[in-house]
DNA sequence: TATAGTGATGTTTTT
DNA sequence: CATCACTATA
């Protein structure tokens, strides 16, 4: 194997042998590239077969990477488990779910089935879901998961303060709901599988021995049930490889603990240490600045970033009066740079700290008919016809679910209200928790109305015939199909048709879905249960289309691991970044300004900082209100800045036939006008049923109009990406032919 | 008692 | 602006 092209501390770390071995790696000094050529080196020196390596990755995106690119190396598919913690977990829980007292077939519940299943427990608490809100609670539940404390131990622990009994209690009672429905959140895949390896050494013994060596990526943002299973699983042979960076841990708020980095040489005795520090990806300047930002962190290891390329161009700062202002500066600059500069808008990112801050972005970049992604928004997942199609497919597979039950059962409506379920899920309770069965057997529950009990026997019937294709081993895509159209979920979507505008985009979504299974079975996955996990698990960042030509938006936590030539960090405002709720513990603040230093590394060879003087107040209406700029700017050395975008301001630009090359502004006089784009929409109105072309989104169908003039809102259907409504004034549609 | 329609209301970051 | 909780109606 080819090690001429790594560095001598890369090259040391990848061949390190048997034994711990702690690589802190700075950002861009090459971490993924050593660990991913370790992989390959120890399968190729002989030491490890790749079914021995268990590696370790942050993100499913970075798994399916890391993989990847060890095969390149090895030149073919190795078999090497490459794995987030949560999919490693849930893999061997899935062989050995009894080990802990679950079905093999258990459910795996996402944030959203937490939160319905946490609504729930609270009302049956009898507490009130404004003074517990579900969110809150399940947020300070999964911290003490993480840490491996049940709910004894946590009311133990903080019993008395405020608050923390409720919280014990309704943790006790959620733990009780989730293993009624024979369901695992989360924090109960790291969980169990550490009880798993705690209880049954025998199993233990086998998964030890099966993996020789263990790897683990971003190692500062493991939480205390990732350490330990690590530990577990390393056993007597230690022969754990962690890589990480203790300035970028930012995962602290749920439950990961940088100090796990810091501690490895105390855990792991006699651990050889490499440090990575010149850094392959930035100019001088933006290490400067970075440098120079996370200095400030009192709590650290004393660690400075070596440029190893020349000093490059200076940090562009610039404010504008408000978010869009700011927005406009931003994606004039994009502009330019494409337009003057030749840059592909994939070479751009534009990151923020909140979700909520993209939205004046993406309508400054529609304006000029920008191309852009937006990463991990709304998962296809959590579309709520989605969540529908698989509530039925996880109750064939999982009877007991009761989210899922409750969900299946009340879409489409078929005559089972909030009592007639309350009465099922009792009657399913006082019987093993079989809540299919409790539909099947509805005639014996008392107090159904006649129209209950109907709808409880159609949905039975249909439930059973799938669990029967199921067992027959039909597969995903057959039985997903199949309850889509004989639920009455395709025939309800279908009569809402010429109704509801969003009808027909939600039909093509279950398609999609029904696709995304047919995808499964093609990986070769044949049972529902393991398409199921597979979905639980995944998260909206991979369904991101890779950069094709388009702006990328995302938050500044998704970004992490990442790297463009151009980065623009906007929102750089105290209170928004660092954000508000970080303010008053200092440790916290700390972790802010590592997601800064996060941020500010991933820019290759131009860094952009802004920030907007007022920003408008969650109310969306007028209330902007000023802001300071953010503690993290006074940090960087004003020397590395230089002020830009300053004249040029940012005008409503005509729009631009879809699907013709990238906009190049023009550079001396502009053919644009400040007329607004309505105006050239000849013969008025739009009218359901016209077809029209828009820039981003490309050709589509009018199907519904609300409102006259700029202000009207139009929805249009495109084929593929469901139905969007669309204000007149910013959306640049244009009549086809127009 | 189920449902459809109408208001209020809310935004940190994610496996 | 979209979800969700609440209320009026059937």
């Amino acid at each position: 194997m080819d090690l001429s092209d790594l560095s001598p501390a890369q090259r040391e770390a990848v061949t390190h042998g048997e034994g711990p071995l702690l690589m802190l790696a700075g950002a861009g000094s090459g971490k993924t590239r050593a660990l991913t050529h370790r992989v390959a080196y120890l399968i190729d020196s002989g030491r490890a077969r790749p079914g021995e390596i268990l590696a370790i990755t942050f993100t499913n995106k970075a798994a399916r990477e890391m993989a990847t690119r060890v095969d390149r190396l090895l030149g073919g598919a190795s078999g090497v488990w490459v794995h987030t913690f949560h999919a490693a977990c849930l893999r061997v829980l899935r062989r050995e779910a009894e080990g802990v007292g679950y079905p093999s077939t258990f459910a795996v519940y996402d944030s959203a089935d937490q939160e319905r299943l946490m609504r729930q427990v609270v009302q049956e608490s009898g507490r009130s879901e404004r003074e517990w809100p579900a969110a809150a609670v399940l947020a300070r539940i999964s911290r003490a998961k993480a840490e491996l404390v049940g709910p004894e131990a946590f009311r133990r622990r903080y019993g008395g303060e405020f608050r923390a009994d409720g919280v014990a209690d309704l943790y006790a009672r959620y733990q009780r709901a989730l293993e009624a429905s024979a369901a695992m959140d989360f924090d109960d895949l790291l969980r169990l599988a550490v009880l798993l390896f705690q209880t049954r050494p025998e199993v233990l013994a086998a998964y030890q021995e099966r993996f020789r060596y263990i790897l683990v990526d971003e190692y500062q943002d493991t939480n205390t049930a990732q350490y330990a299973w690590v530990r577990l699983l390393a056993g007597e042979r230690r022969n754990v490889s962690v890589v990480g960076d203790p300035d970028q841990s930012i995962y602290g708020w749920r439950g990961a603990d940088f100090r796990n980095i810091l501690r490895f040489r105390e855990d792991y005795p006699g651990a050889r240490v490499v440090r990575l520090v010149d850094n392959y990806r930035s100019t001088g300047r933006i290490l400067a600045a970075a440098n120079a930002v996370v200095r400030h962190n009192a709590e650290r290891l004393e660690k400075d970033l070596v440029a190893t390329r020349g000093e490059g161009v200076p940090i562009g700062y610039a404010e504008g009066s408000d978010e869009a202002e700011e927005a406009a500066l931003v994606v004039g600059e994009i502009a330019r740079l494409i337009g003057e500069e030749g840059l592909a808008p994939s070479d751009i990112a534009v990151l923020y700290r909140t979700n909520a801050q993209s939205r004046p972005l993406e309508e400054a970049l529609l304006r000029l008919a920008l191309p852009y992604r937006l990463v991990g928004a709304a998962r296809f997942y959590d579309r709520a016809e989605v969540k529908d199609a698989l509530a039925y497919l996880r109750l064939v597979v999982q009877p007991r679910d009761r989210v899922a039950f409750v969900r299946a059962a009340q879409s489409p409506r078929r005559g089972l209200g909030e009592a007639a379920l309350a009465r099922l899920v009792a009657y399913a309770q006082e019987r093993g928790g079989d809540l299919v069965q409790a539909l099947a057997e509805a005639d014996a529950v008392p107090g159904l109305t006649a129209p209950a009990r109907r709808g409880a026997a159609a949905l039975a019937e249909v439930l059973a015939q799938a669990a029967r294709m199921e067992a027959e081993g039909r597969g995903p895509v057959a039985v997903l199909s199949f309850l889509i159209h004989e639920s009455g979920l395709a025939a309800h979507l279908e009569g809402q048709r010429g109704v509801d505008p969003l009808a027909e985009g939600r039909l093509e979504n279950l398609d999609s879905l029904v696709g995304k299974a047919r995808e499964a079975e093609g990986q070769g996955i044949s049972l529902s249960a393991d398409f199921l996990a597979q979905v639980a698990l995944a998260s909206s960042l991979e369904e991101a289309a890779e950069g094709e030509g388009a702006v990328t938006l995302m938050t500044l936590h998704t970004a992490k691991g990442l790297e463009f030539p151009v980065v623009f960090l906007t929102g750089l405002e105290d209170g928004l970044f660092p954000h508000v709720r970080s303010l008053a513990e200092p440790a916290q603040v700390e972790e802010e300004r590592r997601l800064m230093y996060v941020g500010v590394t991933r820019a290759r060879d131009r860094l952009y900082l802004t920030r907007a003087r007022a920003r408008a107040g969650h109310g969306q209406s007028g209330t902007a209100v000023a802001s300071r700029p953010s503690r993290f700017l006074a940090e960087i050395p004003q020397d590395l800045l230089a002020p830009f975008g300053a004249a040029a301001p940012v005008l409503l630009a005509p729009s631009r036939p879809w699907g013709g090359a990238v906009a190049r502004p023009p550079t001396a006089a502009p053919a644009w006008t400040a007329r607004p784009v309505w105006e050239g929409t000849e013969g008025g109105a739009f009218a359901p049923g016209e077809e029209v072309v828009h820039p981003h989104f490309g050709p589509g169908t009018v199907v519904a109009v609300r409102g006259s003039g700029p202000e009207a809102v139009v929805s249009v259907a495109f084929p593929g990406g469901g139905v969007r409504h669309l204000l007149v004034a910013y959306a640049g549609l244009r009549r086809v032919g127009a």
